[in-house]
DNA sequence: ACTCATCACTCGTCAGTACGAGTGACGTCA
DNA sequence: TGACGTCACTCGTACTGACGAGTGATGAGT
């Protein structure tokens, strides 16, 4: 039995002209049926873990047909609140919980080293892919280069032990930055091993990263191991040189759900400030 | 036509038992038309904006019935690869260019002030709506507190005006630190503000932001306009003063599609560095 | 010249039916 | 006791048919 009363939201504010639109409309009946089970979820009646009813069940309870009832599981499936597997059913996600947290601060220890990508002990179970490729319209800016300039790159498929997660590494390195190095014959160097190598050369490096969501295509969604409707967290981080020349540019890929980056914010100097927004 | 000779992926590797699973069968029908389409977008037949196929020239294209249509391209929407508009048709969706960078640089200017939020001039189109709770399981870590201590908490809606983009923006204000301050009174009081008035008492400030991403509850997506499979960015930024103490959590949730944010990562003395993962 | 009803097109929703395919338990058989 | 086939349950795929609802152009009417 469905709540007979559906309040019609007519009077929705004019849209602002965005072409977008896809107002919701509880009018629909799987979009009922998604709301009750929706609901019933967030009250507790079915705690994360466990099975939802089946589908049959489903179109006694509510009395609509399969495909209404599909349908609406659909929506929650989409809103990444259940897990639907095939011969058993439809599992109740549980919070999101982040178990990797990838921090970024910026700390020495007593070597002079200091660390970025903190924590995660990143393990390659496969060889890093090394090919050549050229810069596009995104990756040129970044760089600092024209579109089309050539670039080594190199990707890597990085697993934390701990918790299983998978990440998608891609290094690219303009022919500029490798030449007189002893990247132009190694590009699969490790980037760690990268940094020291332009530190070395007496480079005073510092990185920016920005992140960024969206959707895996296809291929990301199997690498990784993405559940369903389960974003995308990709970082890009530019390293610059001395000079504030862009030296390389990487990316780095994990599955939104299991991973999490911290920031650590502080001003240099604290003297006097006033005003933040 | 499609593919008729469909290669069948029988020996997959066993799953690690992660209780996800859901590997892709290109069997099913309405992947193959899905794939087409996916193709003919990612070869340039379907640039950006254009209008794919109707749902009937699909049908007698590929020579399927209508649901598998209608499932391949659900299967496309869900990727974010397409706008479906009602009365129209499905679109092409261009590549995700943020068109909002949010700018986490620490930088001083003259007056001795800088600025977090970078650039985005954000407007509140509505009141701030003030209120009071509690902690939570998530929250109360992040504060140093028990679950469930008293909260003074403020929803703001902010947009920019430039690009229009929406933003949802929470302040959690323990009971502790309003304590003695004008905050008591005023919890509504801009960020900014609140960053002043402890400054001005002496603290030292500094941040730890945590960005995660995943796909917003219904609620959100109508509020922050969001596209279909658009996932959520979601900065929590705990404010900590001397001491390390946390003063006050904010959360900021924007669309993933028109938001990224930067950071400028540097050491702070630029002296020997060897090794950086 | 302007207004507005109509129509053809689009996608959205809902029903019913059928069969394939994965999973796990149960029971038979060696 | 152990191996294995069967069966009942789950969701996945595909088809048919019908009607509702949004959009834009066309054309009749004023």
């Amino acid at each position: 039995m469905l709540t007979s009363d559906v309040s019609e939201t007519t009077g929705h504010r004019a849209s602002e002209g965005n072409g977008m639109s896809q107002i919701q409309r509880p009018g629909a009946l799987y979009r009922q049926v998604a709301a009750a089970i929706r609901d019933a979820i967030a009250t507790g009646e079915y705690p994360p873990g466990t099975l939802l009813p089946s589908e049959t069940q489903l179109i006694e309870r509510y009395g609509v047909s399969r495909p209404t009832v599909r349908n609406a599981v659909a929506a929650l499936r989409t809103e990444g609140l259940i897990d639907v597997v095939h011969g058993k059913g439809s599992y109740v996600r549980g919070a999101p919980t982040p178990a990797l947290t990838i921090e970024r601060t910026v700390s020495h220890d007593n070597g002079g080293t200091f660390t970025l990508d903190g924590g995660a002990g990143w393990q390659q179970p496969e060889k890093p892919h090394a090919y050549r490729t050229t810069t596009t319209m995104a990756t040129g800016p970044l760089l600092g280069l024209e579109e089309g300039e050539a670039l080594f790159g190199v990707d890597r498929l990085l697993i934390d032990p701990t918790t299983g997660t998978r990440a998608l590494h891609q290094t690219l390195i303009p022919f500029a930055t490798a030449e007189g190095t002893e990247l132009a014959d190694h590009p699969d160097t490790e980037p760690a091993a990268i940094y020291a190598l332009f530190t070395e050369a007496g480079h005073t490096l510092h990185w920016t990263e920005t992140v960024r969501a969206r959707m895996p295509l296809p291929d990301e969604r199997t690498t990784l191991h993405l559940h369903d409707a389960t974003p995308l967290l990709e970082t890009t981080r530019v390293t610059h040189g001395s000079g504030d020349q862009p030296l390389i540019l990487e990316t780095l890929r994990t599955s939104a759900d299991r991973t999490q980056l911290t920031y650590r914010i502080a001003p240099e100097q604290p003297r006097n400030l006033s005003a933040i927004r």
